[in-house]
DNA sequence: GCGCGGCTACGAATCCTTTCGTACATCGTC
DNA sequence: GACGATGTACGAAAGGATTCGTAGCCGCGC
């Protein structure tokens, strides 16, 4: 055996949290729209189809804390978790993940995409047209 | 035993093809780009950091051929694979997905994100410009 | 005819995600 | 101090995705 000890996984404040997986993004949905819950009311905020266990939540809010998703404080007996990674950031990572698996790294493609296959009123595209005018100046 | 026969799994044609994995979006987007290929020629276009096993994709495409993604032609000695959802629809679910999963089922905020994320062109900006003129009518 | 190269089929190993059962700790109440 | 309620920790099962090793088949050149 080596003499160095070997070390530990850090499993604590990863350099850049992974992205979510599907169930982990449920919960994170819950923590982004209520703020720092427990276990059980994280539970208590999922709709599901069918009820999810509780030590389900409680063993997924494990696996995040591990991975850097959220956070956890300890001190009282239930363990409040809080969301470690924001809600725009988590959406940047995925859109621009979608971009890169499905629209091979282009952005316009995406947005020309749902354009078109969204119907969008016409409130949704003044506000679009708003953005666009904000960002690249005013049309001639 | 029952004298009815067991019906098969239908295995091939499902009624709507389920969503492409990751691994299988690959391959899905080596079929679009080139059309009908050999296990061989999707192998040869896969670009990847490490190469991938002639088996593997073979494995792939036969799984995918049980899926009813992609279709093969088993006249030749090498089959020739063809993909059997086109990149549009699976674009569509795909971003369909994203906007349930992640936006709260708004693809508005989809698309104000990837908007404000992304940098676009000027270029860029009149297209989306004539999608929505064209989508809504000229702005008043 | 024989062997080699290329092909398909199949089973299995591995890894990840999701789910839950069980064990053990702690708090408040009687 | 015992007990039920409520918590956490841990292991493991189930299912899916991905990868590859191995076996067997077929056609071609010698």
């Amino acid at each position: 055996m080596s003499p160095v000890p070997i070390m530990a996984k850090p499993s604590l404040a990863r350099p850049t949290p992974p992205r979510p997986t599907n169930a982990e993004l449920e919960i994170l949905r819950v923590l982004w729209r209520r703020g720092p819950c427990t276990v059980r009311a994280v539970r208590a905020s999922f709709e599901r189809a069918e009820p999810i266990g509780y030590t389900t939540v409680l063993k997924l809010l494990q696996i995040m804390t591990e991975k850097g998703l959220v956070r956890r404080d300890a001190s009282l007996r239930s363990h409040v978790y809080s969301a470690a990674v924001s809600e725009a950031s988590t959406q940047r990572r995925m859109v621009a993940d979608l971009v890169r698996r499905a629209f091979g790294g282009s952005t316009l493609r995406l947005l020309l995409h749902a354009l078109s296959t969204q119907p969008a009123t016409p409130r949704e595209v003044d506000e679009i047209r708003r953005l666009l005018d904000q960002k690249n100046g005013a049309r001639p």
